[in-house]
DNA sequence: ACAATTTAAATTGTCAACAATAATGACTTT
DNA sequence: AAAGTCATTATTGTTGACAATTTAAATTGT
C-alpha cells in the first residue's frame, strides 16, 4: 500500500517503530501488556538492536513506559490521564483554530466544507456512521491543525496526542458519541474560519472539545457504577 | 551531585541521555552540529548500543533530528520555529494557569509569593539580575505548571518545551528582556490564582507570554537588518 | 587547472554473544 | 499447607564485530 512513491530510505528501526505503533493503537498489543524483546524480535525477524531503538521512540511518544531492568509495558490510560489529554487537546486545538482562521484561504475553506460533506454522506449510510464516529471526526481536526501552519503543533497533536486518543478508544471500546451535534459544531467552526474570526474559531473549537470531554466524563461516571474491568 | 538519595536503578542509556541533553541545552553540543557516535561513545566510555538508544530518546524530545544512514544533528531553531514554540507555550501555560487557579491552596499561593520575593531580592543585586533573566523566570512558570495537577502538561512543558527554549536562548545568546514588567505580570497572575479566577489567570498568562513573543519577534526583525550568522 | 570518476576512509545499521538483573519454580522448614 | 529460601530460567543491558551506506580523498582524463 505504501511501497511505491519515493520514500526516504528507512531503517529496520524505523519500520519496526511504525509497525509497533499501529499494533499498539489498534489494540493488537493490549494496554498494560509487556513488550517482550526476544518474542517480538523473532516475530518480526529482526535482532534486538533496532527493536530496542524503536521501543525508545515509542517511549518518546508516551505509548510505552520503560522500567530499567524490567522492560517496556504498553501504556494503559486511566480516566485521569484521559481527561488530562482532553484538557491539552482543548487548549491546543483552540490555538490551531485561531491560527487557521488567520491563514486559511478560500480554497482551504472549500476543502473543509467538502470534507464535512463527505462525512455527511457517509453518516447517512448506516455503515458509514461507524466510520465517521471512529475516524472521520479526527480527519476534520487533522485538517485544521494542518491549516494552522504551525508544524510543531501539527506534530504534537497528530503524531502524539491523536494516537493516544485512538488507543484510549480501543481500550474502552467507546465510540465518540453525539455525532449529529458534533457535525453542527464542525460547520460553525468552518464558518468562523471562513470569516477569519480567529477568536470565535478558537472559542468554538474549545467548546466543541469540552463537550466531548464532558461526554467522556459522564461515561466514566456511569462505568464506575457498573465496572467491567 | 546526584548520587545519594535512593534513585531508581538507571541504565547507561538513561545516564548518557541526560548528559547529552544537558550538553545540548547548555550549548556544549552546538546547534546544527553532528552527533558522532564513535566519537561520543569513546568520550563517555560506553559502547554505541546504549548511546544510540539515548539518541533516539533525544529525537523524541525534538532535540536532535535523525536522518537514515546519515545520523543525528543537534537541532537549530530558526525564528519561525521559535515563534511556533511560543504560540504553543502561550496556549498551554494559559491552560496551566487556569487549572492552577482552580486547585491551588493558600499554601501554594504563599509559595508562589515567596518565590517571587526571592527573585526580587536577586534582581536587586546586579549579579542576580542575570540569573533571574536566565533561570528565575522559568522557575515561576515551572511551579505554576506543577500546581495545575496535569501530569502530562507538566511533562510536555517542563520536560520538552522548556529545554527547547533554553537551547534557543543559548543559540541566540538572547537574555529575556523586560524583567521589571515581567515581574509585575507575575504578581498579577498570582493574584488571579489566589482569587481562584481561572479565566483571568489564563488571560494574564497568555498576555504575559504573548508579550515575550512580541519582544522576541522585535529582536528578530532588528537582527534581520544586521545579521550575524 | 578543473571536473568527473574511482578508491579509500569513516560512519551508520545490524547482528549475535556475553553479563547482569529480575522472574519463576523447586525445595526446605515450620 | 503456607511461608521463606535457594537454584534455575528467562529477560534485559551491554559489548564488539561485521555489513551497508555515506562522505572524503585521490586519481584520472580533458
Amino acid at each position: 500500500m505504501n511501497q511505491q512513491s519515493a520514500l526516504p530510505p528507512s531503517t529496520l528501526a524505523d519500520n519496526i517503530f511504525e509497525q509497533l505503533r499501529t499494533a499498539i493503537v489498534k489494540g493488537e498489543l493490549p494496554p498494560g501488556s509487556k513488550v517482550n524483546e526476544p518474542h517480538l524480535s523473532k516475530q518480526y525477524g529482526i535482532s534486538r538492536g533496532p527493536l530496542r531503538e524503536a521501543i525508545r521512540r515509542l517511549e518518546g511518544c508516551k505509548l510505552v513506559e520503560i522500567t530499567a531492568n524490567v522492560g517496556a509495558k504498553v501504556i494503559s490510560l486511566n480516566s485521569k490521564q484521559a481527561i488530562e489529554i482532553y484538557e491539552i487537546r482543548e487548549s491546543l486545538e483552540g490555538l490551531a483554530c485561531r491560527l487557521a482562521a488567520h491563514k486559511a484561504s478560500q480554497q482551504d475553506c472549500n476543502n473543509l466544507r467538502e470534507l464535512l460533506a463527505n462525512h455527511e454522506r457517509q453518516i447517512q449510510s448506516e455503515n458509514g456512521q461507524a466510520y465517521y464516529q471512529k475516524e472521520g471526526d479526527l480527519d476534520f481536526h487533522y485538517l485544521i491543525v494542518q491549516l494552522s501552519g504551525n508544524a510543531r503543533l501539527f506534530n504534537l497533536l497528530c503524531d502524539e496526542l491523536y494516537h493516544l486518543l485512538r488507543l484510549y478508544r480501543v481500550q474502552t471500546s467507546s465510540s465518540p458519541s453525539r455525532p449529529v451535534q458534533a457535525f453542527k459544531e464542525h460547520h460553525q467552526i468552518v464558518d468562523a474560519i471562513e470569516n477569519s474570526d480567529g477568536e470565535m474559531a478558537e472559542l468554538l473549537m474549545r467548546r466543541h472539545i469540552a463537550s466531548a470531554k464532558a461526554t467522556l466524563m459522564q461515561q466514566l461516571e456511569s462505568e464506575k457504577l457498573q465496572p467491567n474491568q
